[in-house]
DNA sequence: AATGTGAATGTAATGTTATTACATCAATTG
DNA sequence: CAATTGATGTAATAACATTACATTCACATT
């Protein structure tokens, strides 16, 4: 998945948070797209549905906000699950990738018979530039 | 920590979550202690604030609810992380605790020098009674 | 070029979740 | 008893998200 196939609101709201060095809300997305005509929170939220949807975005449950994916190119999708860390003083996001707790979460579901559907993991606390 | 120790309000909510069996959201547990009193959401959010801190009380990040510990009276927070299955059709949540999760992400954090707040650990999907 | 279809968009209104601000009350302690 | 601290009551507002409905756009087929 590349940006290209983006539609003109799914692109603008990919290219806000590709710029921006932590997350950011819905309604953060819309104030800073107000100059390129959007106007309502709906706007915001179909663009990062798709978003998501294509693997571009995260959402961070954690804190209501969204980041750009670490690694469009590569389809996120594709890395199965995606854990985070999130610095509450400076909001810098680092994704990464565990198979050995995938492995764990995934057995731990199959014994039981649940079947997974999305995976949430966040760690907040503070970054080491900010300790 | 047992539950005498609590205030009128904080035993009105965790009794409230206590007998639930599905995460509710504050809203919900409002209304559910109008008939004791309860006017406004802050009484709610207050109660919960304490009921967490004390560990009787889990939030849960990814649907905005809250649920009672599986375990109040050993106090959950000795027991490191807690992650959850949700059912997204019967509402039901499982409790678990897995420290070969605690120990990986724990190393992660080190390696980064990432001081660990909380963590979160949340799979939603379907349950075996819901399959 | 006209038409049909599905996806995307625009807009308003509303619903849901959480916090701020300020006043009051209750328990404890110096 | 005064002072402090924690809990409570109440109103207002902020922050996050969805529903409903009308319209437009892209594109395939005729």
């Amino acid at each position: 998945m590349t940006t290209q196939q983006l539609t003109k609101n799914q692109g603008l709201v990919f290219d806000v948070l590709s710029h921006s060095d932590s997350p950011l809300s819905a309604y953060t997305i819309l104030d800073k797209l107000r100059d390129n005509g959007f106007r309502a929170p709906l706007q915001v939220y179909r663009a990062l549905d798709k978003l998501l949807e294509f693997g571009l975005v995260h959402r961070l449950e954690s804190i209501n906000a969204f980041v750009a994916c670490a690694h469009p190119n590569e389809g996120c999708h594709n890395h199965g699950i995606t854990a985070f860390t999130i610095c509450e003083t400076c909001g810098k996001v680092t994704e990464f990738h565990d198979h050995v707790i995938e492995d764990r979460l995934k057995a731990f579901a199959k014994d039981r018979n649940f079947k997974t559907g999305k995976t949430t993991i966040e760690i907040r606390g503070t970054c080491a530039g900010c300790a």
